[in-house]
DNA sequence: AAGTTCCC
DNA sequence: AGTT
């Protein structure tokens, strides 16, 4: 008989948690990134120089609020032409900077923690959101292999992670994301619909107003 | 096809 | 509204 007046669930969880009740695939590791956010950011700083955050356009001809950058072998972008994978920068005509060894440990890792031993993501796309910036509903089917996770981190201001199902038309589940905090998902959950609400007005003590995402794929 | 918004 |  457990006469304390609190619970298990007043504490915040300690390791993997599923991200949204009833999902197999996908799991919340809050706080996983903590204690690497400098070398992180540190960088993150020397891939921007190289490959600046820009805004890119949509296939309808609009451009995204959220601005966006790439390290890895391979780096998502989209033009009117469509989405895809590219090994060069298009705004610089040179490869995308490597992965640095914090990004790919800190991805192997979490994908592991989540899972998903043996992930060897070959893209990073760097995602800066600045207030009011947000991404709609989509799923992540530019890859050619569906088998490897996702994984996402945040950094920065907080954020209300969207997490749908395989239809657009399903309910999506509204996470709130901290500074720190790493999500996975992958199996059955590989191409369930995500997204970004508008982010809020804030301060962040590191960071500032922004958010930085870091989502790390198998492309090729 | 990663901007969906707004209105009833 | 314009549209891979």
């Amino acid at each position: 008989m457990n006469l304390s007046l609190f619970d298990d669930d007043d504490f915040a969880a300690i390791g993997p948690v599923p991200l949204v009740p009833g999902s197999t695939g996908s799991t919340l590791l809050r706080g996983f990134a903590l204690s690497r956010v400098a070398p992180l950011l540190a960088a993150l700083d020397a891939i921007v120089q190289a490959a600046p955050l820009r805004h890119m356009a949509t296939p309808g001809g609009l451009r995204m609020s959220v601005a966006m950058s790439n390290c890895g072998q391979l780096g998502w972008v989209t033009d009117t032409r469509g989405y895809r994978y590219v090994r060069q920068d298009p705004d610089g005509s040179a490869p995308w900077p490597p992965m640095p060894p914090v990004f790919l440990e800190l991805a192997r890792e979490a994908a592991a923690a989540a899972g998903y031993p043996g992930f060897m993501p070959d893209a990073c796309l760097l995602n800066r959101y600045v207030p009011g910036a947000r991404m709609a509903l989509h799923q992540d089917k530019d890859e050619c292999d569906f088998t490897a996770p996702i994984v996402s981190v945040s950094l920065g201001l907080p954020a209300t992670f969207l997490f749908g199902g395989a239809l657009r038309a399903d309910r999506a589940a509204r996470i709130v994301l901290l500074h720190g905090d790493v999500v996975v998902w992958g199996g059955p959950d590989r191409l369930r619909y995500h997204g970004v609400a508008p982010l809020k007005d804030g301060q962040h003590a590191v960071l500032g107003a922004q958010r930085i995402n870091l989502t790390f794929r198998k492309a090729a």
